[in-house]
Order: C-alpha cells, then structure tokens, then sequence
DNA sequence: AAGGGCCTCAACCGCTATAGA
DNA sequence: CTCTATAGCGGTTGAGGCCCT
C-alpha cells in the first residue's frame, strides 16, 4: 500500500520560502493563533502544504527561537545530553531554550560529532575509540583542585556507575571534560578513569579530555564549574530517574537544593557535603 | 576567473503516536 | 474497536555559500 504524500495536490510550492511567505505565516498565526495547518494554507493565502508551514513556524519562525551559535555551555549540554538520550533531538531541544530539535541536530552532525571524534571519543557510545592509540600534540587534562571534590566526584559517578548506566554516564563526565581524579580510591568493578589509570587500562589515558572550548582549566578547578559538575551528574542519576534503569531510590533533592542555593562567594566546605551525600547513599568504597 | 569539492542548514520525507469521531 | 486527521519525530536531501586549486 502506497502513502498518501502529505503535499500531493497540484500547485503546491515546494522549497525555500520566501519572505513574503514568511510574512503571511506570521500575520496569520499572530492573529489566529497555532493550530489547524491542514486549513491554515488556504486561510492565509499560501501555497504550500500545511506541514510545510508548520516546519517553517516551529524551525524559524516562532518569536522565541534564538538565533545564533551555540554557546560553550550549550554544547557542553548538548553533549551531555546526548550521552544520556541519545539522537533524540525532541528531547534535548527541551533543556535548551530557544534551541529547536532540528538546529541541535544539524549543529551535532555538523559540529559536536566531529569535534568529539577529534580528540578520540566516539560520538555515538561516547567512549573512547581508541585512548592507546592518540598521537600527536598532547591535550591538556583538566585535575580537579581538591582531592575532596575529586572525592566527591568519583563517589557519585561510582553511584551512579551501574552496569545499566555506566556508559551513560561515562559520557556525561566525558562531555564535562574531567578527568576524575582520585588516587586513593577505586572503585572496584567500576572501571572509571583515575589518575593511575593510565594507557594500559582498557578503560581511560591520562591523554584523554576535553577540549578547553568546553571548560577552562579554571572552570574545572574553581568551585563553579564543580557545582555545575555535581548539579548535572546528580540531577542526571537522580532527579530525573525515568531516564535512567535501575535509577537509584536515593532522593538527592537536599543535594540539589544546597547546590542550586550555593554560590561563589560562599566558602565551600567539600567533606562537609561528602559526608552529607555519603551518610545518605552510604555504598561507596 | 572558473570550477570542483566540501560544508552547512533549511526543508522535506516517511514513519509513529495520539486524539477524536 | 476502527478509522482518519493531525502532530511530532528523526533521518535524509539538496541548494547555496565558501574555500581551495
């Protein structure tokens, strides 16, 4: 059985729009409203289908869509995201706002994959596609100041670091551009990179990070970029469960909540909050 | 200057999901 | 329950611009 092509009828303008085209869409859904674009066409006097329309309006159209390119901070949640959701575009369009589902995912296949498979990480498992074999120019690891935040950081990710959400969220400490540094500890099973381990591991070189366009060396190592660090690895394993098997029962909204209410002129004082995350999770090593 | 290759991104296509009759 | 219309999604395409030779 053949589809019925959703712009079959005769007449009917294919293309780019023009912007007199443009201009009758937006007279027509200012005064109208969104909605009905089967009939919206012939209401507003265009040739063109109504999905077409739609598209236009959604993609380009719409009054709050923000132009121009993509921040540092927005690639860093695209990336993120993208670990966690996968292609889908819908969904991570939705914690950018402005952004529509199509940019994002024009701006990841144009941009995003080939900068991860530029510094050796597979855009699609976000993993490393082969951290023994990197050569050339060197890149710069970002370390973590505190070995209590690096602490606190490792003890999360083993948290969250069950076999059903380990790549998931290797990717999003890979799109945060950390090296999770902390030679005291291991965390057993869980195979995430740590200061000692090195090119022989199948898991992480100290060759492997990020692009500085993501972070500074000062993002990583001052206290706001920690807070930004914790705030999506905790939100990630714990506040937004659905996205995530097997999420753990660990309500974590006190940590969110000192986070969120936390800012840069407070001292921090990091095995304080260890403890408080540690008493309440209390699984690590 | 020309033209060929590459890149970007708006637009389209085909499919699924959902709502309502 | 079935059918139809509509909305929404992700993959793909192709026009146009840019760069290099």
């Amino acid at each position: 059985m053949v589809r019925t092509p959703c712009c079959k009828e005769e007449g009917i303008k294919k293309g780019a729009w023009t912007p007199e085209e443009d201009q009758k869409l937006i007279d027509y859904l200012q005064l109208h409203g969104e909605g009905g674009w089967r009939t919206l066409p012939e209401k507003a006097g265009l040739k063109r289908c109504g999905k077409s329309c739609r598209l236009r309006w959604a993609n380009y159209l719409r009054p709050d869509i923000k132009r121009g390119e993509f921040t540092p901070e927005e690639d860093n949640t695209i990336i993120r995201l993208h670990a966690l959701k996968g292609n889908k575009w819908a969904a991570i369009a939705t914690s950018l706002a402005g952004r529509t589902d199509n940019e994002i995912k024009n701006y990841w296949n144009t941009n995003l994959k080939k900068r991860l498979k530029q510094k050796g990480i597979d855009p699609i498992t976000h993993k490393p596609i082969n951290p023994t074999s990197q050569t050339g120019s060197e890149p710069k690891i970002h370390k973590l100041g505190s070995s209590g935040s690096a602490r606190l950081l490792n003890r999360v990710a083993s948290k969250y670091s069950t076999d059903s959400n380990r790549d998931l969220l290797t990717g999003i400490i890979i799109g945060n551009s950390t090296i999770i540094a902390d030679e005291s500890q291991s965390s057993g099973d869980v195979d995430f990179p740590t200061k000692n381990n090195t090119s022989t591991s199948p898991g992480f070189s100290d060759n492997f990070s990020f692009s500085d366009e993501f972070f500074s060396n000062e993002e990583i190592s001052d206290n706001v970029g920690l807070m930004e660090e914790l705030k999506g690895i905790l939100s990630y394993g714990g506040a937004d469960a659905g996205d995530i098997k097997d999420s753990p029962e660990v309500n974590v909204n006190y940590e969110m909540d000192f986070l969120d209410s936390w800012n840069e002129e407070d001292d921090l004082d990091l095995d304080k909050f260890v403890s408080s995350l540690d008493s309440k999770i209390g699984v690590f090593v």
